[in-house]
DNA sequence: GTACTTGCAAATAATTTGCAAATAT
DNA sequence: ATATTTGCAAATTATTTGCAAGTAC
């Protein structure tokens, strides 16, 4: 028992704290073999099958999240408690997080049209951020 | 130029055939090694790589759609014309599709909230399908 | 007849696993 | 002191590619 209870005790280790570093300053989605290169100038020991054993971890603590758009789907944001949907830029992969959600209407169509008992959802939004807006722009403004 | 337009035309080959009855009776999703081996009832010269092969196709032409899980991306369910997000029984897979998107509210506030200009997303439900709650439930009822 | 399509085998790429050594507590 | 964590190398797995032969039009 006390054994059990002791497996669920997580070490702070050189490595961890690098890659939950790089996950906190990202403001963008990372995959892990790039969350591997940016870590590795924290903790040079640090080995790509620690990076992928870290964002399990860390994803099941609720740190970080998966994130898929088309044609990646093992890149991850940082996540914040409370938030729960992301905003992702398709140029440049900047990621936002959307507080709240509001899509209750659209849940009890959805359970309505097809009589299954709606449980879970998953919500990703794509666009251009503030960033990529400017730069397409042009100084000058719109 | 008539080259390059001619590259446009698909044949219709048996292939393509079966791997599109398949999908289109589908009220499963299907990873492409499924869909493979049902194909093969119909054509069974049919191999892994093409069905790769019609899975890309077909999503352009939006026969099908890709629908990503936790611990599954490559599986794919049917998709007509209309129709934009899916319903997917955690149990047995079985998809449902609702057609329009009441989303707007949300949307807008994630606009509000991050600046981005949003241009696409993605919706995706999970639950439990009416045949899985029916054995759930027993025959009884609830 | 011609251009598109196919199936095979090989290449590629991403992720996971076993295990002895290292380390946080 | 001890159970967890790590890094390496190897294994696994999914997907893609080159290309000659086959096929729809």
């Amino acid at each position: 028992m006390l054994e059990e209870l002791s497996k669920r005790v997580h070490r702070v280790t050189r490595q961890r704290r690098a890659v939950l570093q790089v996950m906190a300053e990202g403001r963008f989605l990372l995959t892990p073999g790039e969350v591997y290169e940016r870590a590795r100038g924290r903790c040079p020991r640090l080995g790509l099958t620690t990076v992928y054993r870290c964002m399990e971890l860390f994803s099941q603590l609720g740190y970080v999240r998966r994130v898929h758009r088309d044609g990646d789907c093992s890149s991850y944001a940082r996540s914040r408690k409370g938030h729960r949907h992301h905003v992702i830029c398709s140029q440049c992969r900047r990621v936002a997080e959307v507080e709240g959600c509001d899509i209750g209407p659209m849940l009890r169509t959805a359970e309505e049209h097809t009589g299954f008992k709606i449980e879970r959802h998953w919500l990703e939004f794509f666009g251009q951020c503030p960033s990529c807006r400017a730069l397409a722009e042009g100084p000058g403004g719109a």
